[in-house]
DNA sequence: AAACCGGGGCC
DNA sequence: GGCCCAGGTTT
């Protein structure tokens, strides 16, 4: 080993090769960034949702809620202040719906600690709800250009090919191996933000999101092609080693759609566990084998108040969480007798149903033309 | 270390 | 059907 090279776990990098390396990628990506909504600001705290959003969640699927979300709540302050419902309702078909309560606690302790600003302490970043190793690295290298370094799964796969790291995407060693490969290039004294810590982490994800994917890797344009091992060795299409996986569990679930002057009858989920504190359609599973407890097999929050029974279909959705993959059948239900809404059920005016928290399935099935139909009527 | 937490897009 | 996505928290 020269005296130049690093030496992270079993990798090796050559001092100059790594300054040569992070120039390149630097180039290809002040030329080809997409233009991102967060890219075109500075704020932390824009930054900071941006990131909190894209948790495991595609850029694409994030930019509309990233532009509703800044525009009801422009200011820390106004999500630390605001009502949870609202806030699940922004968040609605999102997922993961910890993300947005973490995002509020940890506004809180922004406002109420560091007098509204994202901490610019890397630790104590790490201290606020939700914000892990990733997201501390995020904000801090892109809002501040601080020399902080990140891991994301795109840049677990660009390591994995450049480094020829044989390791499944979800094992501790790549993780690790790939930390200590962040740390080791991240640039430390940069003199213009363009070929800074913020710009190469952003280039690091980007080139991983765009070119060196996880089907066919673009490697006739990749910046990095005469530095990847994975290249040299042909193995590009192996790496990183796909980890095992459970197959999903088939769900058959119903759904009523149950109608009357004042609205459209809802179920607030339990404050723990899937979709805590969110609102759905009332909901049982028919499965052959109901042992998925996703759901009860009856509409107790209905049947504790009065009788009910199921009418004509209105239509079929389909719908995937986590590993169940759901088909629920939806219907038009009748109640037998008065039913007061009190527990877990809830009203909705049609008008109102925009702002309600809503599953992702349920918004789903509201959106079959069978159900605007009844809506409508 | 492994499980849990949504939903969607792509092959 | 299975895999992955600008991960974090809990067990």
């Amino acid at each position: 080993m020269t005296r130049s090279a690093h030496s992270l776990g079993s990798v090796e990098i050559d001092g100059k090769r790594a300054a040569e390396l992070r120039r390149q990628l630097l180039r290809w990506y002040d030329r080809c960034a997409r233009r991102l909504p967060w890219r075109e600001t500075r704020d932390p705290y824009r930054i900071w949702i941006s990131e909190a959003m894209l948790q495991q969640t595609r850029v694409e699927t994030a930019i509309p809620y990233w532009e509703r979300f800044l525009e009801q709540l422009p200011k820390v302050e106004d999500l630390a202040l605001a009502e949870e419902r609202d806030l699940l309702a922004l968040w609605s078909g999102l997922g993961y719906y910890r993300r947005v309560r973490s995002l509020q606690a940890a506004a809180r302790v922004v406002v109420d600690q560091h007098a509204g600003q994202f901490p610019t302490d890397k630790n104590q970043a790490l201290a606020l709800p939700g914000v892990g190793p990733y997201t501390a690295g995020a904000v801090l290298s892109i809002a501040y250009d601080q020399a902080v370094a990140l891991v994301d799964g795109n840049v677990l796969r660009v390591f994995a090919r450049l480094f020829a790291l044989e390791h499944a995407l979800d094992s501790g060693e790549l993780k690790r191996k790939s930390w200590g490969l962040a740390e080791a290039l991240l640039p430390r004294r940069s003199r213009t933000r363009k070929t800074g810590p913020g710009a190469w982490n952003q280039a690091l994800m980007e080139l991983g999101a765009t070119l060196c994917k996880v089907r066919e890797p673009d490697c006739a344009n990749c910046p990095l092609a005469n530095f990847c091992l994975a290249k040299a060795q042909g193995k590009t299409a192996q790496l990183p080693l796909a980890p095992r996986r459970k197959s999903a569990t088939q769900v058959q679930l119903e759904q009523l759609v149950v109608l009357n002057k004042a609205g459209l009858l809802l179920v607030e989920r339990p404050a723990k566990g899937r979709m805590a504190g969110l609102w759905e359609l009332p909901t049982r599973e028919c499965s052959k084998e109901p042992a998925t407890h996703l759901y009860p097999s009856g509409y107790p929050e209905i049947g504790a108040n009065c009788g009910w029974s199921a009418g004509r279909e209105l239509g079929e959705i389909r719908h995937g969480i986590t590993r169940y993959r759901i088909r629920a059948t939806v219907r038009l239900g009748r109640l037998e007798g008065r039913l007061r809404p009190a527990g877990s059920l809830r009203r909705v005016a049609l008008a109102s149903l925009e702002r309600a928290p809503l599953t992702g399935m349920t918004r789903k099935a509201l959106g079959l033309p069978g159900v605007q139909e009844a809506l409508g009527e």
